[in-house]
DNA sequence: CACAAATTCGAGTGGTCGTTCGATTTTCAC
DNA sequence: GTGAAAATCGAACGACCACTCGAATTTGTG
């Protein structure tokens, strides 16, 4: 209940219209205020990307602003309520891109956005850095990382599910545990890859995967 | 080349017989010595698990063994070297207790390992963490993180195409990017469930894997 | 026992951390 | 233009970091 929103978007901090006389007269953000907050959270994910969240430091943060410690602070008010922008903007900026939910198929999707990280490293170091992090006690950014866990196995399960319909499942294959091991193959693949980009080719690694567990469309029976 | 080996196995700082007369006379680490360095380790071993590298500090690891923080640098020269042999010795108890590589069937092998697994969690956990840590840059354990990718992807490359070699292996698998697969999917179910263990069943999922990946022994030709 | 080497540790090194405070400068509605 | 709020920053806070130094204590051997 701080008076920046800071984590949440800032909406609430206008002075919204005629109020009347007996107030304190706030007066909201100058112009550049809303650049600059995305200045310092794209700032904060190079940071963290390269040295992850513990190791990487504000001061790192304000260098690539090209500001102080001290006025980075006077938008976020801590280094964890940073993170925090930092994965709601990666959010944001993955929902804008990826394709919504069941438009094409779940092979299409997941392969489209595997080919896509390729060209964002940064994103998907991130992500490995995080979720190892998010294992130890008291990291703020635990809770996002289980969420995204859940929200995937969900998503997944469903397009799964929906496969299994069709009868486009191989046999045997539980949609919910399959959902599960595709972002698991997902991740871990990722970090071999960040560790290895010559020997790894993620894209080929869920379509291993996928060609294992969907079986081709056999097109509107053929009895 | 400083004088006490850390890292390495300690074996060159043994009085080691008639030395002349005119030596500086050393003398060996004392009978206390070797089970103080377990307990550091061990100590280390927790502190890492649960923290992280970066996160975790000298400090901490003392607290835990019950000594000084200088205490523990006689032993260990620095905080890198202490990891190093936190690596080492996970990997000299591991081989200890696991199989042999061609003793028993992979399957056999990578579920019993996983089953085991769910009893020292810290090492899963440390495993999760240093994986995440090791895409960060100056970290010096990205190295044996490396090396432990190469390691299991040639072993189950071998254990695969061994598979293969008596039609084993499901028609259209590579058996090196099976591996591949298989460590990337474990690793990555291991922090799934490390963040959620009651939603996620390690070996099942391994099961679920390896059950797409090997078709299962028809017996000596049936023709 | 005596002596030297191994071990222990308190104190301190220089450094970085996240965060706070107070004051100065910049912006902008009136 | 004026004044008040927003933005910026230097300085400093207390805490912690890995690591060093020198002196005390403990150990084992001759």
């Amino acid at each position: 209940m701080t008076t920046t929103g800071s984590t949440t978007s800032d909406s609430d901090d206008r002075p919204a219209g005629p109020t009347g006389s007996a107030r304190p007269a706030r007066r909201g953000p100058y112009a550049k205020s809303a650049e600059r907050r995305v200045a310092i959270v794209e700032a904060a994910f190079e940071v963290f990307s390269s040295k992850g969240y513990v190791g990487g430091s504000l001061r790192d943060v304000a260098d690539v602003v090209g500001m102080s410690q001290t006025s980075l602070l006077h938008y976020f008010p801590s280094k964890s309520a940073l993170l925090l922008a930092v994965l709601e903007r990666r959010d944001a900026v993955s929902d804008r891109s990826a394709a919504p939910p069941d438009c094409g198929g779940l092979v299409e999707t997941v392969l489209g956005q595997a080919r896509h990280n390729e060209s964002v490293p940064g994103l998907i170091a991130l992500y490995a850095v995080l979720a190892g992090e998010a294992v130890t006690a008291d990291n703020p950014g635990s809770g996002y990382v289980r969420e995204r866990f859940d929200r995937l196995r969900v998503e997944y399960g469903d397009a799964l599910r929906a496969l299994e319909a069709r009868g486009r499942l191989r046999p045997g294959v539980d949609p919910d545990r399959a959902a599960s091991g595709l972002v698991a193959l997902w991740d871990g693949i990722q970090v071999q890859w960040l560790l290895n980009p010559d020997r790894i080719d993620v894209v080929q690694q869920l379509q291993d995967y996928l060609d294992l567990v969907i079986v081709p469309d056999e097109g509107p029976d053929r009895t």
